[in-house]
DNA sequence: GCCCGAGTGGTACCCCGGTACCACTCACCA
DNA sequence: TGGTGAGTGGTACCGGGGTACCACTCGGGC
């Protein structure tokens, strides 16, 4: 039995998704919320498996109620419901650590499937946002095909040489770094200029862009 | 009406997807290959609305299949299957153009709201997948909240100063970025200065750190 | 016993990068 | 009309980065 805390302005809506819920037996609402405050302390009281949130909402939106209970700790997940495919929500929704992302004209075996998948860990995606999800993750993420060129040099370097690659991405200069790793800078600048010639980059700056390429340097962005 | 190729190495598997495809009257198996090569030429000839993709096949696999498919210019959607759920295989796949992936485990309804999903261009992604594809996402792309810190000091910079930026995120020297630009070294210089001075970055190696976390420069690795 | 690679350290040298400071043009606007 | 900001250009200086070359230790394998 999956226990669903709803959320939703509208009563109307609230009363569907009601009817819908405790029509098949697997699931039941346990709780029905109005906005994004009675969300947060309801699902901190009722502990519910899942709880089902609307994005537009009077005072405290769903975005900000998703990031709260998920920052709470609470074992709830939650999957996030909208009329609209606006990019921005799905982005915040799944930044705010939502478990789903579904549009509200899903047809009702959609929505148990969604509910369902969410209760057990799963994730779930609207098919009509996961192909632009896609296109974004195939811009960002970069191609490291096991064994590409790339991936070769960066076998070649040594253990010690791959921590300097490392550090080189982070903008330390040689002096930090042999701050760091307590060496001299002597020994910084020799294994920084093997790690250039076996990267075949001129630069340190060089040497950064390959890092950031090959995924051993991630953007974290402030 | 929507038209299958089903590829699969195992016939009693074929065999098995065209009993389900052509039990409902949305779907028809217009043809069957038993392997990547096969499925290739099947694909340019029917010119199926779907391609079932298995990946692990004899000879050319289904990542390569869908690769070449896609790269024709094939009107066809490849949604790929696998009894794995191995993320290699999965960001291959995306990687190769792929509109969905499932696992063969899924329910019969799943396969069929995935196979219509994709037919009209949407993309699906097994549940117990993208999870994990969403942890990934969330790792990779750079979250940039607009009027974040970061953002405001992008903003800050001129037209000119963003394309020197980018310059520097490529990892030409200022003489190479006087050179594209044409431009003498010293206004690279007061440029560079500049951005990194607004930015309130130390080196150029710090910009392309800058630059990488806010997206304006990206992974393109090779 | 030997050699080899990895890690460490040093010296010497040169050049690019970064800074400070200034000057000119041009478009725009009050 | 004058002021302002963006873009361009220059000179001079210095320090860090990169290169070349060498030397030592240490562990593992032949």
């Amino acid at each position: 039995m999956t226990t669903v805390l709803v959320v939703d302005d509208q009563p109307l809506q609230r009363f569907g998704f009601r009817l819908l819920l405790d029509s098949v037996p697997e699931t039941e609402v346990v709780g029905e919320a109005a906005h994004g405050t009675q969300a947060v302390r309801m699902a901190a009281e009722l502990r519910p498996d899942v709880v089902l949130m609307d994005v537009r909402m009077p005072g405290m939106d769903g975005i900000e109620a998703t990031r709260r209970i998920v920052a709470a700790g609470e074992r709830s997940r939650v999957l996030v419901l909208t009329t609209f495919d606006l990019d921005e929500y799905v982005h915040a929704a799944l930044r705010a650590g939502a478990s789903g992302f579904l549009l509200k004209d899903a047809r009702p075996e959609e929505l148990l499937a969604g509910i369902r998948a969410v209760a057990v860990g799963d994730a779930v995606i609207a098919p009509a946002l996961t192909r632009r999800l896609l296109d974004e993750f195939a811009r960002y993420v970069p191609p490291h095909p096991a064994g590409s060129a790339a991936d070769r040099r960066l076998d070649s370097l040594t253990e010690r040489e791959r921590e300097i690659l490392v550090a080189i991405g982070k903008g330390w200069t040689n002096g930090e770094i042999a701050a760091r790793f307590v060496l001299s800078e002597s020994t910084v600048k020799t294994h920084v200029g093997r790690v250039l010639a076996k990267l075949g980059a001129r630069d340190r700056v060089q040497a950064v862009i390959f890092a950031y390429d090959v995924g051993l340097a991630r953007p974290n962005a402030g």
